[in-house]
DNA sequence: CTGAAAGCGCTTACAG
DNA sequence: CTGAAAGCGCTTACAG
């Protein structure tokens, strides 16, 4: 049988009330009955129920978190960062997807009425906004991880894109190059749109391609430029899959790599060190952003202040092989 | 304020209990009570509170989940197939991590003991056998994924560790390779162990390296088998990513793959398709493995029986161009 | 410094 | 078919 509370309390000689002063460091409680009260937990081995502190309390201690997808590449770096920092604080972490339509959405939905979590941590998943934007004006705090939509209503935490694609330019036209191609990710997205105008800020290019950040679309880009015998020096994917691609096709094209053609990605996932030749990438701080998001919401469940502007972690170049 | 059940109750003029049952559609209730309490509940966006549920009920209807890392290249896939199981089942999945010693694992069991989950996931983080072990007879279900030490006390999902060895010994017999190098993982994993038997009943030799599972053992097993003028002409390794470490060794040294040196994998991680040249490997079908795992758990918490022996799913021969 | 009692929002015998 | 009441295991005014 589970040990409760008022075993606790007739263990020890004393209320439950002085148990759960104890046990919550509330109020004054006499030293010696403190620690007589501690050593009875301690013997029966007694842990508070969570769900009977959550309803009296009216609070799970618990954040939710919603992403699109758990295979993608650079997700397990964001849930890692995450769940270290929730764990530290002595929360837990429910995780949701909502990758399979409206049912799913309404599922989600349901478990945040339920007052399954006190808080939510989104990456976001299409066609969702509307959902969250809802639940966050009924009072659920949410913090938004790489807001691809910019949305000024939530607090957030995201990376320097512009800077990013301008530190790209800059690594490309001290090397040399003259003719840089862009492969964009999905365009409606904020950070593909900063990327590309960090990068033609600094090196201006109309050779710029629509991609959708799959391996595929670097390679089309490139077989489609050398195909049109559009001359290029050199390649900026929106993100390493794509530069993969590229690097694959240009490859296959009977172009060296850097030599003829010097290819850089961004967001550093593992592939980055392990394509021929590895790529040089803009790297993305997907674990410091998971902790500063679990962080900030933490502290705004603990009753502090949310920043009024997003929080901002700098991407870092890192140079490889593909663009020296 | 938040809708609860006595509110619905008064608008529909009746009692909690007759709400209760036609929310659980437990007991008989006359069908226009019915369909009158089901319109106020949708009318006033009632859902109800899953703390005072699970308090009530006795249970939290969430599960829990344990993993060594959320990093790991495969971990993302398991993830994948246990959340969608999980979610399609209408319960909430808690995710713990037990990477930082004994305090994380502490709080960790105490998380179980506060009752957040009904029932535990597991892949098995090192060093935490026996808490787990303590908590399952104390009551506590468990499903093992990818038991790597073979805890026959525990339901588990495994896959074809041994036939996987054996397909990829197979493999190269076929292809006229004739002195094959071994590259293992760490040694005391009981699939280590199988694979390399199911190996080696096939392809017999004893030019075995002991490696841990990093790209880093993968390039040394290779260049020090060069450096001794150890003769070889392909190369199984224990996963991915030390395969992947063989390719590059070998590149480095002037050794073409295939066709000096034909290299088979275990795992298709996602890396798999993009070494130079793509990596032939045994795939482990790790997202069925976390459905099938999620499936046996939700199963016996409602009631059924768990499987006496473990459940293995198959591995599957992935033939690209590093060993064609 | 301590305790009796009410309340958190449900479910479940029990009685009708 | 329906409801009053007890109970799940805590916390929190309130009173002393």
């Amino acid at each position: 049988m589970r040990v409760t509370i008022a075993d606790v309390a007739r263990e020890a000689g004393v209320s439950k009330t002085t148990v759960s002063r104890v046990l919550n460091t509330k109020g004054e409680v006499d030293g010696s009955t403190a620690a007589r009260v501690r050593e009875v937990i301690a013997s029966l081995g007694y842990v508070p129920s969570s769900g009977a502190v959550g309803l009296a309390r009216g609070s799970s201690r618990t954040i939710g978190m919603l992403v699109p997808s758990l295979t993608w590449p650079w997700m397990g770096e964001v849930l890692q960062g995450v769940v270290d920092t929730v764990e530290a604080a002595g929360y837990g972490l429910l995780l949701f997807t909502c990758n399979r339509g409206a049912e799913s959405v309404e599922r989600f939905t349901g478990q945040v009425s339920a007052r399954a979590f006190d808080g939510l941590l989104v990456v976001e998943p299409e066609n969702t906004l509307e959902t969250i934007t809802a639940l966050h004006r009924k009072g659920l705090p949410v913090v938004l991880i790489d807001d691809r939509g910019h949305h000024p209503e939530f607090p957030s935490v995201v990376t320097t894109n512009r800077e990013g694609g301008a530190s790209a330019a800059r690594h490309l036209l001290a090397a040399g190059r003259t003719r840089p191609l862009i492969v964009t990710g999905i365009r409606h997205f904020g950070c593909v749109r900063e990327r590309l105008e960090g990068f033609r800020e600094v090196f201006p290019t109309d050779l710029v391609h629509d991609g959708d950040f799959t391996e595929r679309a670097g390679r089309e880009a490139v077989e489609r430029s050398i195909a049109a015998g559009t001359p290029f020096d050199s390649v900026f994917a929106h993100n390493d899959l794509s530069a993969a691609g590229a690097v694959r096709a240009l490859r296959a094209a009977g172009r060296r790599v850097p030599e003829d053609v010097a290819v850089v990605g961004f967001d550093d996932i593992p592939l980055a060190r392990h394509t021929e030749p590895p790529l040089t990438t803009v790297r993305q701080p997907m674990r410091a952003m998971g902790e500063a998001a679990a962080g900030m919401l933490l502290g705004h469940l603990g009753g502090g202040p949310v920043p009024a502007a997003p929080v901002v972690l700098p991407t870092e170049l890192v140079v490889r092989e593909s663009a020296p």
